[in-house]
DNA sequence: GTCTATACGTTGATAGAC
DNA sequence: GTCTATCAACGTATAGAC
């Protein structure tokens, strides 16, 4: 049984890591506060290093958090045998990921941006390997004449790349859809036109 | 004529912009530090704040350059009429500015991922302008049966998403290819398969 | 476990000699 | 125009009362 002290530690521990992605995302890590994530978080600054004791710590964990969700939705890929299928899953899992979460998107783009500091042992290993596995999946549709011939990274990357656009440079589009916001209908648009948009780009 | 003054003050003003270039995309605004970009620059750090005042004023101005040749690379678009010709020539541009200009392109993803403060009436009217004349003409091309029917902005942004993700993911996609930077041959060849990708998305 | 007050380091910016 | 020395502001982190 879990006694009080240990679930409001729980309770404020995510209310922290979630004040934290936000502001994480919005300024970057050295932009960020203490003291702004104290007060997105509505607990005092002191407790924010009570529960994390380090800044660094704090953003470590964050980032743990995204690696989880982020491949999870990397399994959406495996979910189907056929191209169109798989891909089909994958895209849209990738789009909802920026739409739902776009503050962790950012984070992760920052880290990136900035020479992945933090996540350069997940990216040679985890990810590589998950890497290696999808790129031999897209290898094997290729050589059965599945899809057209393609450099299998190249692919993977167009994937990646088009729709972490969506959450990552979401400043950007608004700006350029004079100031709104896509609805969850046209978001929802957006995400088929991507998705025919990759299939027909392989001849699917 | 320009005098001896004049002249040092413009060397020097581009040293310190080339070397905030660098400072400002590995850290961001406000984790690059004056004392880093003069190191960079080989010049002392009160020397940044006699030519450029605040550090602020810098970023604008290293954004300032970067928009220009932003808006540079955007015209090769503009020297075909052809959808095939034109869209090869622009995303072969784009490609090569990432290859060419890693640290441009960096400082910009940063900008946008932070909610654009510097350049957002730039983003609402030069490019709003630019993308209006060239939506328009992707239209036509759809109209008039030389590609498939796409939502045009989903098309541009996935050619900017994808060109850009080769700077700004550089990082990532070195740990991913066993710590190896691509030569200038092999970054050729991914370009070569992300024209294609591009084109063959579109029924070119 | 909560929170106020504070110590300490870092960094943007300037003064003033050359 | 150059550069060293220094200041003032800010931000992380902690001490210690409750």
């Amino acid at each position: 049984m879990k006694d009080q002290k240990e679930l409001v530690r729980e309770i404020n521990e995510r209310k922290i890591i979630e004040a934290a992605e936000q502001v994480f995302a919005r300024y970057g890590f050295k932009g960020a506060t203490t003291d702004q994530i104290s007060k997105q978080s509505g607990l005092p600054k002191a407790n924010i290093h009570y529960y994390f004791k380090t800044k660094a710590n704090l953003y470590h964990q964050v980032l743990a958090g995204i690696l989880n969700e982020w491949m999870e939705s990397a399994q959406a890929f495996d979910n189907q045998e056929e191209p169109k299928q798989a891909l089909t899953q994958y895209v849209e899992s990738k789009m909802e990921f920026s739409r739902k979460r776009p503050f962790a998107s950012k984070v992760w783009a920052n880290e990136m941006l900035h020479g992945a500091p933090v996540v350069s042992e997940f990216l040679e290993t985890t990810l590589k390997n998950w890497l290696d596995d999808r790129v031999q999946v897209i290898q094997n549709w290729v050589e059965s004449g599945k899809i057209n011939s393609v450099d299998p990274m190249v692919f993977i990357y167009m994937i990646w790349s088009v729709t972490q656009h969506y959450a990552d440079f979401e400043r950007q589009i608004v700006l350029l859809n004079h100031g709104k916001e896509f609805t969850d209908e046209e978001f929802s648009e957006k995400t088929q036109q991507v998705v025919n948009l990759i299939l027909t780009s392989v001849g699917v």
